[in-house]
DNA sequence: TTGATTACTTACTAGTAAGTTAGTAGTTTT
DNA sequence: AAAACTACTAACTTACTAGTAAGTAATCAA
């Protein structure tokens, strides 16, 4: 792995650990033994970090969507879930849950791909709760659209309030969340 | 109104539209137009005007609270969600969900009041979902809290995803909650 | 009337933020 | 072998951060 994707890594877990605000190019360079210096040679400003972390999120998920393309639409949305699980068992929240309340503070640049990424998770959920519905693997109410939005924002908030709240929140909405959906 | 409470509503707008990690003494002092040392002088440290804001906060709920206590439970939940939609259009996130982000980088004292305010608002809906479905004003599965959870997690993710996605995105989430909980 | 208290001001500090400039090894290209 | 490129470092700047110390005018209590 190279010094870039390094950065981008680091700059990952920091912004969703303690947010985009609350982290600094010393915190980037200080674990990569460079100077603060070299940090701004991969990434002349802190935007560039964050447009480069969520491009990175966004490359990963069209992975993870090729990867599911073939299991029937409930596995799929299991798989969805339980990426969130790792995040929550890492202590880390969703790169949307750290970004989108610091959205206003962010440069242009950096809105748009936040916007861009969380349209993509939501045309994928929208499509995949729609198919399973009509596959009847799925069973809600409602716009298939409406039900995404619902559908991530419970994981979204798993991850916020989990922290907040205990530990065994997550799991108590991950449940409820699936129940919910799956039930006849 | 003083100095003291009109820093604790400025500071609580700051943190709902920029985060807790953006804003700055010189953003409290220049509106007030007053010097830095004033705001010092009223809350020594930075970590003292959040816990005011979300003592306030709390207070806040607890009169509410109370004005809707003889109401039926469904529009004691209506007005709640209301609540959230009146944050919604004055373009501000909840307290949760602006500090929950935030929360590792928050000193211990803050930490220790988000999640009593959590727990506040957690237990009040809980009681409020229970005793609703009891009377049959509400239809749900699951346990009264693991609802209450899915319920808070909506409106809060509703208020962030309506900076991102679009401004219909708060009316789509709150009619498709709202119709979930009361549908029979 | 004196003394204390309230609500500030002016002026400052030490630390940190993002970002820049000029220079330099080591490698790659021509 | 010369030129260009890559990936840095050393040293710096400007701007802002939270926080402090000392002083002051106005009000309030004894």
């Amino acid at each position: 792995m190279n010094t870039r994707d390094k950065i981008t890594r680091l700059a990952d877990q920091l912004i969703r650990k303690q947010g985009y605000n609350a982290f600094s190019y010393k915190d980037l360079s200080e674990p990569m033994q460079v100077r603060n210096a070299a940090i701004h040679y991969h990434f002349p400003a802190k935007a560039d970090v964050g447009i480069a972390v969520i491009d990175k999120a966004i490359r990963e998920f069209d992975e993870y969507k090729q990867q599911w393309s073939d299991l029937p639409e409930n596995e799929q949305l299991e798989q969805f879930a339980q990426m969130y699980m790792r995040n929550c068992k890492q202590g880390l929240i969703c790169l949307m849950g750290s970004l989108a309340p610091d959205y206003l503070t962010l440069p242009e640049a950096m809105q748009m791909k936040v916007r861009a990424m969380g349209q993509d998770l939501l045309d994928w959920l929208t499509y995949c709760l729609e198919q399973g519905r009509k596959k009847g693997l799925f069973s809600f109410s409602g716009e298939a659209y409406d039900r995404a939005l619902l559908v991530a924002s419970t994981l979204l908030s798993a991850l916020l309030l989990n922290r907040v709240l205990g530990e065994d929140t997550f799991q108590r909405m991950y449940d409820q969340l699936l129940s919910d959906l799956l039930k006849k």
